[in-house]
DNA sequence: ACCAAGGTC
DNA sequence: TCCTAGACCTTGGTA
């Protein structure tokens, strides 16, 4: 059997993965999407050629040659974007680490090198497979080469073959011939310029009737369309250059030893750290040879006596530091029932020698390691675990100032993950690779010692990021006060809940027959889709496309659709019914637990900012614009015999925003006036501050809020239906009246474009990877972040601090009144009557001072039977 | 799994 | 020129 080698175009590909690819960048800011999509495509190619040879071949700067003759004579070629610029030599180390022979060659394109690589193996009766992006290289499929072209349909990689026989199917010309009917269509992708005038089908007609240019010019007179005819005649140069541009040279002068291109097994050690390093995790789990021999997981100990177990809680109550993990008994539960398994074990780790995976079991029951681990808990200097708040239902924390949460930790070095995992810290923090097909007793060991280890590693690099207070004083103590605020939850009358619903599926019925009737026709009106062909298409209304997939229905489109038919206002209203009963009405009904009351997650390590997000429900965007939504606050009521007390701070953004940039005249702006936007108003547009009209008053609010978002003219015009000239003068006459903001605002995106991260006054950091991007429109975001992080972050510490003192305030002395809700400037207390005027005094207190700012922090407070009165 | 839509601060 | 306000979460529809 003749041996097989493949032929991969490297930059064609890595081209295509890079933009084919959502961006991706691992911890050290290399973006890495294109040699992801590079390895995927090479990956499934071996599975499916099982080669005996591969080479990938390169251009050495691209672009050369044949096609810089081209980017010369039309100035067009775009340069490489720096993103996948400095991915090149990457991808280059790595397939060097993974022992595959790459070639490249001075003056000549990897066109030129495939093209006669192909020629010389195919000479040796082996068979050839090459791989491009490039559909120039068609020109090159024979019997036994074969031309593999990865396309992205919808998101999936589906490659097309041709093989000689293929290249006639589709193109009805021989691969020679191929060359010719480039040189007359051209191809814009591959910079040949083609004759103008002549497209496929005249190109097609004409090679194949000439099956060559040079013939078809002998015969030009007698071309077909006349057209054709003349376009040839008057530019035979261009087509000469581009068939010089799209003929690839086979017989090119280089040195290339088959030998060295033998494939052997590309998952070699060396390779493995490289993709540890690029955090190509699921391509990791290819190598089988796991992580390079393991010292720790030597050490690892199942323990399954309780004397063993009761010696190693000995030794660990000692320890200065101890990682810990729970672990659920998946063997006697279905899976689908996992939630309701029991303990499984713990891991446990206090050293770097040894590791314990102790098992609930034969004389070891649930109950006893819990309590042995709060022992633990309390003794040890430094209780580490992952995700610890999640535990804090089993494990009765009595000493809180002991512990340490990695995740917590990890999110502060980099808040921009979707998501946390010890398995990253391990491999991020610890150099740690963990293999993912251990056992769990294996695993919970990995996690233990990973919680121990890194405790070291994460607390020096807060220190060394100067983020050890915010960790230490905020962030931890938090933890804390969200656990709390879980376990209290927060009341909801059902019935109430039930009855709004109900109210709203009447009107929403009404509503969908009215609609029906006006439209001529049924359909879902949920689908955006639909909606779009039934307004735009079937009804003729007058709008234009707007998003990828069709027509836009958004809510501000419809609006300015309303005074056109009598439909769209109904579109609307049925919207917000449906919304309403959809995510609130039946949403949170699921949510209502035996107790009576909702108990939602509060998140501590989603957001960018530093923010707190809520999930499960949301409890965060409760509906309080629009009356009819705000009703809903009714249902949250407090126990009897206590009352809501509801305190939000007034503009605390705008106030972290005076205090950080030391503006001197928005600072006694708040000083001197607590109406900001009226003050705001009356200093921008020059008028006294009785004479301020509420349309001058509104305008000013919108700047207001725009200077928090990081502020366009565009954005601004948008929210209040200007042009983008006026936008642009409110925004200069403010930064004319308040100085200060615009160098604080700039000195922000001038830091983190040096720094490559921003910081709020607490020391909390965002790195801004979008300020280095080659697009506008991504550098353009990364400058509003710049500018909208440090304000929003530094008010998100502002309410953590308030709300931790609140909470340990109400703890200490005792109070049955509790904190419930956190919505980003606001806090709930479900208050005690009888400490109903101590509850408001303490949040006022901590509330208004948590920061000292150069303007007073202010707070509303109001007190209600439900959350609608207490707003 | 993704998008469009829409709810909050 | 690029056509855009910051931070989230849940829903229903569609591929």
């Amino acid at each position: 059997m003749s041996s097989k080698i493949v032929l991969i175009d490297g930059h064609s590909i890595l081209n295509r993965a890079f933009y084919g690819l959502p961006d991706l960048t691992n911890a050290e800011g290399l973006h890495t999407n294109a040699i992801y999509g590079f390895l995927t495509i090479m990956f499934k190619l071996l599975e499916e050629e099982k080669p005996d040879y591969l080479t990938v071949a390169f251009d050495v700067h691209a672009p050369t040659f044949r096609h810089k003759m081209y980017a010369e004579y039309k100035g067009t070629r775009k340069p490489m974007a720096d993103e996948l610029r400095q991915q090149v030599p990457v991808i280059k180390e790595v397939l060097q680490a993974m022992g595959v022979k790459t070639i490249e060659c001075a003056g000549l394109e990897a066109d030129d090198l495939i093209g006669t690589l192909s020629k010389r193996c195919e000479r040796k009766d082996m068979e050839v497979v090459v791989i491009s992006g490039d559909r120039d290289l068609l020109q090159l499929a024979t019997e036994h080469v074969k031309i593999r072209i990865p396309k992205t349909k919808q998101g999936r990689t589906e490659i097309e073959d041709y093989y000689a026989k293929d290249v006639f199917e589709r193109y009805q010309v021989t691969p020679e011939e191929f060359i010719d009917l480039k040189a007359l269509m051209g191809d814009t992708a591959d910079n040949i310029p083609g004759v103008p005038g002549i497209g496929e089908k005249t190109a097609t007609k004409i090679i194949t009737q000439y099956h060559s240019i040079e013939t078809a010019h002998d015969h030009v007179e007698e071309l077909k369309p006349p057209r054709a005819s003349k376009s040839l005649n008057e530019y035979w140069d261009l087509a000469v250059l581009s068939k010089e541009l799209a003929t690839i040279n086979v017989n090119a002068e280089f040195s290339y030893e088959l030998s060295e291109a033998k494939l052997g097994n590309v998952y070699t050690e060396e390779a493995y750290v490289f993709f540890q390093k690029l955090e190509f995790k699921n391509l990791l789990s290819r190598f089988d040879v796991a992580a390079p021999a393991n010292k720790i997981e030597d050490g690892f100990r199942i323990i399954t006596s309780k004397r063993e177990a009761e010696e190693i809680f000995a030794k660990a109550e000692k320890a200065q530091t101890t990682g810990t993990v729970l672990f659920k008994d998946m063997e006697n539960v279905l899976p689908l029932f996992a939630d309701q398994a029991g303990l499984g074990g713990i891991g446990l780790c206090f050293s770097n020698e040894a590791g314990f995976c102790i098992k609930t079991g034969n004389d070891i029951s649930g109950e006893w390691l819990l309590e042995k681990l709060a022992d633990v808990a309390e003794t040890t200097d430094t209780f580490s675990m992952f995700h610890l708040k999640e535990s804090m239902d089993q494990i009765k924390i009595r000493k809180p100032e002991n512990c340490f949460d990695v995740s917590v930790a990890a999110y502060l070095l980099n808040p921009l993950k979707n998501n946390y995992t010890w398995e990253d810290v391990a491999r991020e923090h610890l150099d740690l690779m963990v293999d993912e097909k251990a056992d769990q007793e294996i695993k919970a060991c990995y996690e233990a010692y990973t919680n121990y280890a890194s405790v070291e590693v994460l607390s020096r690099k807060l220190a060394d990021t100067k983020m050890d207070t915010l960790f230490r004083e905020i962030e931890m103590p938090l933890v804390f006060t969200l656990f709390d605020m879980e376990q209290n939850g927060i009341r909801v009358e059902a019935e109430a809940l039930k009855q709004y619903g109900n109210q709203l599926a009447c009107k929403i019925g009404d509503l969908e027959k009215e609609i029906y009737e006006e439209a001529g026709e049924t359909f879902n009106i949920n689908s955006p889709k639909q909606l779009g062909v039934v307004l735009f298409e079937n009804m003729k209304l007058p709008g234009g496309r707007k998003t990828k997939t069709g027509y836009s229905t958004a809510a501000d489109v419809l609006e300015k659709l309303a005074p056109e038919h009598p439909v769209v206002a109904k579109i609307l209203e049925y919207r917000q019914y449906t919304k309403l009963k959809s995510t609130y009405a039946d949403g949170l009904a699921n949510y209502i637990q035996d107790d009576g009351r909702i108990h939602g997650k509060f998140n501590q390590t989603i957001t960018a900012t530093g923010r707190i997000s809520s999930t499960e429900p949301n409890l965060q965007n409760i509906p309080v614009r629009m009356e009819l939504g705000r009703l809903i606050r009714k249902v949250f009521i407090p126990e009897d015999g206590y009352r809501f007390v509801d305190a939000d701070y007034s503009q605390i953004e705008l106030r972290v925003l005076a205090h950080c940039s030391g503006d001197e005249h928005l600072i006694r702006a708040y000083k001197e006036q607590s109406d900001i936007h009226r003050i705001t108003a009356s200093q921008v547009f020059h008028i006294p501050f009785d004479e301020v009209t509420p349309q001058q008053r509104r305008n000013a609010k919108a700047v207001n809020f725009g200077i928090v978002y990081g502020i366009s003219s565009f954005g601004l015009s948008q929210d209040l239906s200007i042009t983008r000239k006026e936008a642009a003068k409110y925004i200069d006459d403010y930064f004319a009246t308040y100085p200060g903001i615009k160098t604080f605002l700039d000195h922000a995106v001038t830091h983190a474009k040096e720094e490559g991260y921003v910081v709020t006054l607490f020391g909390r950091r965002r790195p801004v990877p979008e300020l280095s991007s080659s697009n506008f429109m991504q550098r353009s975001f990364g400058e509003r972040v710049a500018m909208n992080s440090p304000i929003q972050g530094a008010a998100a510490d502002i309410i953590k601090i308030a709300m931790i003192r609140v909470n340990q305030k109400l703890k200490k002395q005792k109070m049955k009144s509790r904190l419930v809700l956190q919505v980003h400037d606001e806090l709930l207390i479900e208050a005690y009557e009888p400490e109903l005027e101590a509850v408001q005094k303490i949040l006022k207190e901590e509330m208004e001072h948590a920061a000292k700012l150069k303007v007073p922090l202010e707070i509303d407070m109001h007190t209600g039977v439900n959350w609608y009165e207490a707003k």
